[in-house]
Parts: C-alpha cells; structure tokens; sequence
DNA sequence: CCCAAAATGGAATATACGTTCTGCTTACGG
DNA sequence: CCGTAAGCAGAACGTATATTCCATTTTGGG
C-alpha cells in the first residue's frame, strides 16, 4: 500500500501530469525510473519489471518504489494502465449477452442499448483492422469487372442484397445469386467477371459452391467472412475480415453492412474514373 | 518441442497464412482455438493462458497443445509474435484513423472511414432517440401477433430481409413480402396479424400500399421510417422514427439494422415467455 | 462391434514474475 | 566527525502463470 495518501491515478494522461510534477523532486534512482517510463510508455504496457529495470539501468526494487511512490499498488497496476490505453477495450460481448439472453427479464430499450453498443464498437473495430491495401486491391478487381456476381444466403442475405441494390443504382452490372427457386446459375459465371462472396461460420454450403464454380471458372473472388480459416480460403480470394458480434444466433450486421457500402460506392467512384 | 518438423512462424502474416491452410483440418478444440485466435488477435498480446482459454472455450491445456501444432515451443513464444506486431503498430494507432479521414473520401479507406463515422453516430442517435415506451409497445404488438408480414422494398429490402430470416429462426410465424414476380399478397393480412413496414422518404408506393390495405383489415402496423410526415402516418401506426444519415444516394443501414435486431430478439423473448 | 489411435480435460509440475525484506551505503545536520 | 535518516541493491519469498503428464473419452477403421 501507498505509504502516504496519494491516489492511484485514474488514466494515463492523470499519471503522466503526475509525472511531470513531481519529476524533478526525486531521489536519482526513482528520476532515472521516471525518466525511462515518460519517454517509453510503449514498452510498459509489454515489458516485466526486470526488462524495464534492466533498461532504465536500475534494480528491479528501485522501480517497484517507484511504482508505489507514484501511488500504484505496485508494478501491474501501472502496467495496467498502459495496457488499457494501449488496446482500447472492446469489451466482451458474448459472454455478456449470453448472460443477458438467460436472464431473458431484459427490456426492449435496454436490448437496444446494448445492441447500439455492440454496433458501434464492432464499427469501431472495422475501421481499425481492415487492411486498406487488401480494401484497395478488392475495389481494383470490382471495379475492372465486366458482371459483379452477388452472393449471400440466409444471415448473410441482407447484405448481399443491399449490394445488389446499391450497384443495380449506380448501373454497375450486378447479379444477385439468391437461389430463388433453387435455381443454381453457375453458368453465368464467366471469364471477366468478379463474385462477391459474403458467408460467416457456419458456412452456407451453397455459397462455398458457388465461389467454388466461380474460382474454375477464373472468376476472381471478394470474400467478406469472419476468420481466415473459411472454406473461402481454400481458394485465392482477396479476404475482407470482419469480426461482430453474434446475438443468439443472430449477427449484429452493422459492421458488415458498412463495409458492404464502403465496396459499393468506392467501385462506383472507381468506375467512373475509368 | 514441436513434435513435427514445423518451424516457427516468422512473423504475423506467416502465421495467420499457415492458420488459413490448416485451420480446417484441425481437431474440434483446436478449431476453436485457431478461430478465437484468429477472430481476437488484440486479445492475445496482453491476457494470460488461462484467460484466453476462458474465453475460446477450451480447457488450458487444449491451448497450449494448439501452439504447439502450430510450430511455436508454447504460448509466450506465440504471445511475442502478437506483441511485436503491437508495440509496431502502436505510436500511429491513434493517429490512423485520423489521417484516414483526412485522406478523403477517394481512397478506399477514406470512404470506409467515413462511412464508419457515419454509422456510429446514426446508431448512438438511434439509442437517444427511440422512445422507450413506443418501443415497447411495438414489441407487445408483434409478440400479440398471429402472424407478423414484413414489408421493405429498395433500399429498405435488406432490413425486411433481415428480420424474415430473424423470425424464421425463432419459429415466429413471419411473411416477407419482397414483390418477387409483382404478386400482391393482400388477401393473407388478417385480423390478429401485423405488420412491419419499413420506408424512407421518398416514401415507396408498394409499401404504402401494403400498410393502408393492412389498416384496412385491422392488423396493427409498426412503422419503421424517418420522419412523423411519412405517409405512414396517417395510419394509427407505432412509428419507430431512425434518422439515419445518407453519403449519396446510400442510406447507411445501420442504425436500422440494430433497431430491427432489437425488435426481433424482443419479440423473441416475449414470446417465449408466453 | 471392437480395437487402435487420436483427442481431450484436469491435475500436477516447473518456471517466471512481482513484490517484499534486510543489510549496506550515502547524504545531511549538528 | 559522528549519528540519523533516507536511499539503495540484491537476495529471498510467495504467487501467478505456463507447461507437461496421464487417465479417460471420443473417433475412425477393419
């Protein structure tokens, strides 16, 4: 325990003013700690307390004092802190809702609030893990496409059939496989053409047949799925990953709807230009 | 050790590259780690064994077992790959999604950036904006419900489509009337049925056509739509208003898609507990 | 249907790490 | 120049964590 009464600082930015103010009243071996942790806030977040004494050049009990001198419990609280500004949390939704979901006693506003709440992060999260090169090169094959096939069954379908609506408005040749009537349509796959395969665990069957066709066909494939290890990765397609939030069982859609729109409209531009 | 002559993944990539290729041939817990690894790479630089394995599901040891198929002598040595990939990314990871913006709306990520902004705050106005009473209201009216017809066309089709396979899944009598072949299918609205209809100025006629024949035989109507003006409105309808925000000629779905979702999984819950 | 091989879960073990304690050194005031 | 208090380093400790081992279950082939 902080042997006087100082607080434990609350975020980052609380302890760096911190640091910065009591800085230069301390004792030479406590200034080295603190001048080492100002000037390499990454490393705390990884390093254990030998590997940030080691290279502050102290002895692991000087930066343990140091620690607690700031207020800290010891070494992990502050690392603590680093680490939570370091990976912004995206809190753990399924095991959230799942609890959520048995209590069943839950009221649609308050179902609301957490749906919003995991929209926006898995958002959020989009933003910050697609890779813009892979976006990019998946942007160049649609837009240089002579027909942009569409497929997307069951949870995915709201998707697949937004896309179609969106490309049929800016005139873009679009085909929605939507196995209505059980009719399959490989035959309209042809050379020139690019699928746009959208399918999350477990994989619809008849998607993975499709893209399948497609990849023999030389139809060059968009994959929008959840994790590398898709059926889809079999074949060479471009990977747009997107990690949500399954409800039950039901995908909150936000972040894949979004990227769906991003696709859309960066082709349109793209098409233009051309 | 690894038992077989599998190396050590190098680097990132040359890891998430080998989980692609081997990722579906795995044994079923393996799988499952293979696919929570692959789905929360952020999680794994900082948490402990133990902590992951909680999470994915898994006993530790199936954990560790994983990491070792996977060429690594055990977990830290996982671990490090994932931190070194962090402590890279770190200095810029906050100023990415700004330069992202700032990159405009020509590059692909640019647009994604955009559309991101745009969709977060369409669903965090949703969560402040609903009302909470109409909202339950909507809910005890579909829960009530013989049958529930869905009616969304255009932009709007996505959304009804999503909440016909919602309903589907949870065996809640539903009909999705998706003006497939220019069939009218008024005659199946019936007293104790309701009806969902989604529009957005400029306000679809079939739809508004479909709502006031549905008044006409006494099925209650929520409305989802934009504005109290609507043409919907001079039903007695429960109107759930989303002002969402349009880039173009697109209407960002998402705050529709997230109050659609709360509806579904709503009704789902009430009617279980009938 | 049975047997062998693979997979699995949990307990047991080893290790790494944070934290504390103690004896020694340095700085400072009288 | 001495005495006291603060600073310090390194060893010692206990805990948290990774890793291994083994008994049991499951899977797949003959």
């Amino acid at each position: 325990m902080p042997t006087d009464g100082i607080p434990a600082p609350r975020n980052l930015a609380e302890f760096e003013e911190r640091l910065r103010r009591v800085g230069g009243t301390l004792p030479k071996r406590l200034k080295q700690c603190a001048e080492y942790v100002a000037a390499n806030p990454d490393k705390i977040a990884f390093a254990t307390v030998a590997d940030i004494a080691a290279r502050a050049q102290v002895p692991a009990s000087a930066l343990m004092r140091f620690c607690q001198e700031m207020g800290f419990s010891g070494y992990s609280q502050m690392q603590k802190l680093y680490r939570e500004e370091y990976s912004q949390k995206w809190p753990d939704y399924t095991t959230r809702l799942a609890s959520l979901r048995n209590g069943g006693g839950e009221t649609p506003s308050g179902l609301l609030a957490e749906f919003s709440e995991a929209g926006r992060s898995s958002i959020e999260n989009l933003a910050r893990s697609v890779d813009p090169e892979l976006l990019r090169k998946a942007v160049t094959v649609l837009a240089g496409a002579r027909t942009i096939h569409i497929v997307g069954l069951r949870r995915t379908f709201p998707v697949a059939s937004y896309l179609a609506y969106a490309f049929e408005k800016m005139s873009i040749p679009a085909i929605l496989h939507s196995g209505v009537g059980n009719l399959t349509q490989h035959h309209m796959l042809g050379e020139g053409d690019a699928l746009i395969a959208i399918t999350f665990a477990p994989y619809t069957a008849d998607t993975v047949a499709l893209a399948e066709a497609a990849a023999q066909r030389g139809v060059e494939i968009v994959a929008i799925t959840d994790l590398p290890t898709s059926p889809l990765a079999a074949l060479d397609a471009l990977h747009l990953l997107v990690s949500e939030i399954d409800v039950g069982n039901f995908r909150v859609l936000a972040a894949t709807m979004t990227l769906a729109m991003t696709l859309s409209v960066a082709v349109g531009a793209r098409r233009r230009l051309l």
